[in-house]
DNA sequence: AGTACCTGAGGTGATCGACA
DNA sequence: TGTCGATCACCTCAGGTACT
């Protein structure tokens, strides 16, 4: 950088090597030898070097500071994410807006965890309710299902937030705390959870070799001559907890990897250890299942934990509703194992 | 009793890839 | 090219234990 740059208050210091130059010639001069007029003589010059030397320090440290502040002053200002601020657009009538996009977002946490990984609908929020509506007849067809699943969040839902369900505040918040929940539980299944989960992770490093390993387990059925390969629904072995080359609905959600996921995603990554051998320890932080006092499993939870079982033995690399490599629907899986759960 | 430390959760911003 | 969603790393906070 071109001296004309910098800032008039920062000269350059003196040369170091020069000032180490003088004390090295001033050290070999100071031989025991020497009068004693010689030594003070000697002494005021090493003191006057040594105040050279602060000084000097004192400017490099200015000139530091200096240079600090004029890259700041000049430095492009840092790429800030773009950000809907939901509750700074809500409208006037709503009260406190801030607070209730915060207890939406863990109301969505909360339903993520216990009822679904997706909506069964983007627009399950905005639907009116249908008060003739038959939870008996919930999987009959799209439009039920949207009510069932609207029936769900409502239940989540505080009186107060209830009455808001239709705008972008309520819908945003609380499908912004699913996609966190999700994200992060997917992250942990396949991070700090996994050697708890299962043997060995070394098949779990890439897409590729989750595939050779564990296809099968999650229901590959390869192509053939007047068929394209896919994943079955049923003839998955890792559903089951003894497979036998069928399917079996005695042992349908008993595999003990089901159970160490859902331990997992309720007590955190150390929640499985030791839950076959009898060492199960209740972990002391904050979990999940003590934030949502959870004292029992629901339906939607275990069918969540299935799906988080086939998600993460699979190629898939995100947990997206439908997966970017196998193309399974786990949505619609989810949808469809809670009905044959209830 | 005070504190140091640990574990796990949630929030935030950066990055990357998909897509219009 | 801009926008959006998913993911990741990093940070702070809460709530617990262990030690002094």
């Amino acid at each position: 950088m071109p001296s004309s740059n910098l800032p008039p208050s920062s000269p350059l210091p003196s040369s170091p090597s020069r000032a180490t130059d003088d004390l090295m010639d001033i050290v070999q001069q100071m031989t025991p030898s020497k009068p004693p007029d010689v030594l003070r003589r000697l002494r005021r010059n090493l003191q006057s070097i040594a105040n050279d030397v602060q000084e000097d320090n004192s400017s490099l440290k200015r000139r530091i500071t200096d240079l600090e502040n004029q890259s700041a002053s000049t430095a492009r200002p840092r790429k800030q994410r773009r950000r809907g601020n939901r509750a700074a657009h809500a409208d006037d009538s709503v009260p406190n807006p801030q607070t209730i996009e915060e207890r939406t977002r863990e109301k969505g946490r909360h339903f993520l965890v216990q009822e679904a990984l997706f909506l069964v609908d983007p627009d399950v929020f905005t639907v009116d309710i249908d008060e003739d509506f038959d939870p008996r007849d919930e999987f009959s067809s799209d439009k039920n299902k949207i009510q069932g699943q609207l029936r769900q969040i409502m239940h989540y839902l505080p009186d107060d937030v209830k009455r808001l369900r239709t705008t972008e505040l309520i819908s945003g918040a609380f499908t912004d705390g699913m996609a966190s929940q999700r994200s992060s539980t997917s992250n942990r299944l396949r991070g700090a959870s996994l050697s708890k989960i299962v043997d060995n992770v070394k098949p779990f490093e890439t897409s590729s070799g989750r595939f050779n390993a564990f296809a099968e387990l999650i229901g590959y059925q390869p192509g053939t001559d007047t068929r394209e390969p896919y994943y079955s629904k049923l003839d998955v072995p890792l559903l089951y907890d003894a497979w036998q080359g069928k399917k079996d609905l005695n042992s349908l959600f008993r595999n003990p990897i089901i159970l160490k996921t859902y331990a997992s995603v309720i007590r955190g990554p150390n929640g499985a250890d030791g839950l076959f051998s009898g060492k199960l320890k209740r972990p002391v932080a904050k979990t999940v299942d003590k934030m949502y006092k959870i004292h029992c499993s629901v339906p939607g939870a275990i069918v969540n934990s299935t799906i988080l079982s086939i998600w993460l033995h699979s190629a898939d690399t995100q947990l997206v509703e439908i997966g970017d490599e196998t193309g399974i629907n786990y949505r619609e899986r989810h949808t469809e194992m809670y009905a044959d759960l209830t």
